[in-house]
DNA sequence: AGCTTAGAGTTCACTAGTTGGACATAGTCG
DNA sequence: CGACTATGTCCAACTAGTGAACTCTAAGCT
């Protein structure tokens, strides 16, 4: 960054290409990583003697019963990094490594009507107790990824209106959790972080182009371009839960009518089973009632599914992206939920947008935001294109 | 390309980023080169004797009145770009320079039902008769970009199905156009090009994030994101017209029913006025009388923005571009159809994100798809980065 | 007019950093 | 056990950018 174009950038960038190859591969030799970023082989041995002397690496003496490599790999302890995870009902913390692997996870209960002071205090305890049980190094973490439930302006990092978590409008959670942690704090809506984390570890491995579609108590989208999350100018981009689908329908909370969250978020569509299945119903409830073959949750459930279909479909039709992942609790259902999905793309899209388009459920479940989190802490840090290609597979997490 | 980390790599790097400094500002001495770039004024100094031996830059004695600056400018005939684009109705070709001049212009018409082979006839023979005209050297032709109205691959250059053209189906128009003039071709399609061309020379300039809504006798968008052409994964990216307005709506070619193209197509609302206007009325006819003021042309014209503003709606909430741009015919209708595209935006689209949308008719008419084609050429061409900021303005094009 | 001044561009010695080839090393294969 | 082969390291050569010194020109001042 401090002189453009001099060598000294160059040796930068060649830094960043070796570590880079060395953690898509997980290990390589010094030939492999000369093979696979096209530098020299002496110059491969400078950099991983450079990188070895800084710590970043480790040079474990054989690994292969081959003639003499020395794998290369990056060392566990490089780097920390943190995701946090502030949802509708509960917090997540997760720690993890320059390797992508998830050192520790752990949730717990979080009450909505908390202040925000109570949120920090509770995620700042969680975090130091992970860091204790884990033993890792303080001065080793790089960075946090935050991530809250509503609207968050990127660039000041406050927060939006949102009804879902009252009291903490116009925080700065980034500022107040760095200030509490000592490290750079990033921030994110839970759909961008979903969408990241199903995109490094989930249902999205592989894939540039994805759209990570999450029903809950409201519908939103994380968008996933070219291998980056897409934020739009305004930072507002994604708000399929509000794009029009019936002029004349219910009155949104959000002022228009017809929005498809009112016929898909759990606040519109949990009335409607009242009168039958009481109040206490939650949309983990209707999915499980309706796994079970309860024909008006199923009932409710694909009628949901035929909506997000045409939220969907019109996605398809201006972005094109090649695979859609519906997070949140609603991914449970399943085919249930996710048959009525593809068929409403199949007849409201264009074929030729349709044909490609994958529908998938999330792999990681609740847990796709923290990750999410964690990932963007990752790619946040130096080594920004770490969204490249394929990643190694995660590691089971405790928890 | 050829050694990817190595020093002359970097050295290439630093060629470029003298060059589109040099462009981005038309002209500038050493001393204004070394501040903008970073790089030294040795280096400087080196680089610009390189550039100019090689003829891509020009250095005029003294230019200012100052003490002894000289300046340094691209030399005109460094390189020369050519745009063709196929019209519905017409087919335009442009000359321009490496310094985003326009050199020359002009357009003839296209009768729909000819072959292909005979439009790329004419074409072939418009661009000679140009460069004649101009007197460029034709071995200074970089690149040519191509404009095609409809669906193509633009992986393998295959133009799909297309109701507009066609006799066209299946034609490979960059190959054939490769073949004939001897030099790369790349092609898009009409409303990418014309996106790209209100980018560069239009109502888009200075931002990185736009959608050109282009409304003929279909109805497209091309999106720029992060000052890039956005294809999608598929290539099919921007499909707006087909976006579900009314699921019960009319009958669309595509075979859905209720796509914004059936309520905002030339096909589908000329003949709402056949009866009391005739049948011999065009697009540009109805605007040009709704700009006379009959009450029925602007009735319909209205309710065409109506209908589009909805769908800007739509692509508002996912996409949050901060500038759409309203290109075609339709366009020349000014307020008569932006009023209203601007009122369904704001009454269907999140607040948050309409409230730093501007809606702006396309600044360069007819001509955005051919200047297009013409940015097209230029961004294929080498210096990869030549949409940063804000250019040079567009010279006055003869024709 | 003559002197000073200040910024522009160039030259030169120096340094950072990559590369190809030579070399040592340690395994496998015959 | 020796030939073979791929790995990693070392060294000399080379490329390219930089700071400092230097020259040059025109403006400003006396």
């Amino acid at each position: 960054m401090e002189t453009p174009g001099s060598q000294s950038s160059l040796h930068r960038a060649n830094l960043e290409r070796v570590v880079r190859a060395v953690r898509l591969a997980g290990s390589l030799t010094q030939a492999e990583i000369a093979r696979t970023t096209g530098l020299s082989a002496a110059t491969v041995s400078n950099i991983v003697r450079e990188l070895k002397d800084g710590g970043t690496v480790e040079v474990t003496p054989t690994s292969a019963g081959g003639r003499r490599a020395r794998s290369v790999s990056l060392s566990g302890d490089a780097g920390i990094v943190i995701g946090v995870d502030f949802g509708h009902t509960h917090l997540r913390v997760a720690i993890g490594n320059l390797a992508h692997q998830v050192l520790a996870e752990e949730s717990e209960p979080l009450d909505v009507d908390a202040s925000s002071a109570q949120g920090f205090d509770r995620a700042e305890e969680l975090v130091n107790r992970l860091i204790v049980a884990t033993g890792v190094d303080r001065s080793k973490i790089a960075g946090v990824g935050l991530g809250v439930p509503g609207p968050i302006d990127v660039e000041s990092g406050t927060l939006g209106s949102t009804a879902i978590l009252p009291g903490w409008t116009g925080t700065r959670p980034a500022e107040e959790l760095r200030g509490r942690l000592g490290v750079p704090v990033h921030v994110d809506n839970d759909a961008n972080l979903g969408a990241l984390g199903e995109l490094v570890w989930g249902s999205g491995r592989g894939v540039k182009d994805l759209a990570y579609i999450k029903v809950a108590s409201g519908v939103g989208a994380g968008l996933v371009i070219n291998g980056k999350i897409y934020r739009g100018p305004g930072g507002t981009a994604g708000e399929i839960g509000h794009i029009t689908l019936d002029e004349s329908g219910p009155v949104c909370r959000c002022g228009n009518r017809g929005c498809l969250e009112t016929f898909a978020a759990a606040r519109y569509v949990l009335p409607l089973l009242q009168s039958s299945h009481g109040t206490d119903l939650t949309m983990e409830g209707v999915v499980r009632l309706g796994r079970d073959g309860d024909p008006g949750c199923r009932r409710v459930i694909a009628d949901v599914g035929r909506h997000i279909g045409s939220g969907v479909a019109n996605l398809c039709n201006l972005l094109n992206p090649s695979r859609v992942v519906l997070g949140g609790d609603l991914a449970e259902a399943g085919e249930l939920v996710l048959g009525p999905i593809r068929e409403s793309v199949g007849r409201y899209a264009i074929p030729s947008a349709a044909r490609q388009l994958s529908v998938l459920p999330g792999a990681l479940g609740g847990r796709a935001e923290v990750l999410g989190a964690l990932a963007l802490a990752l790619s946040e840090m130096g080594d920004s294109t770490l969204l490249d290609g394929t990643l190694t597979a995660v590691t089971p997490a405790f928890t």
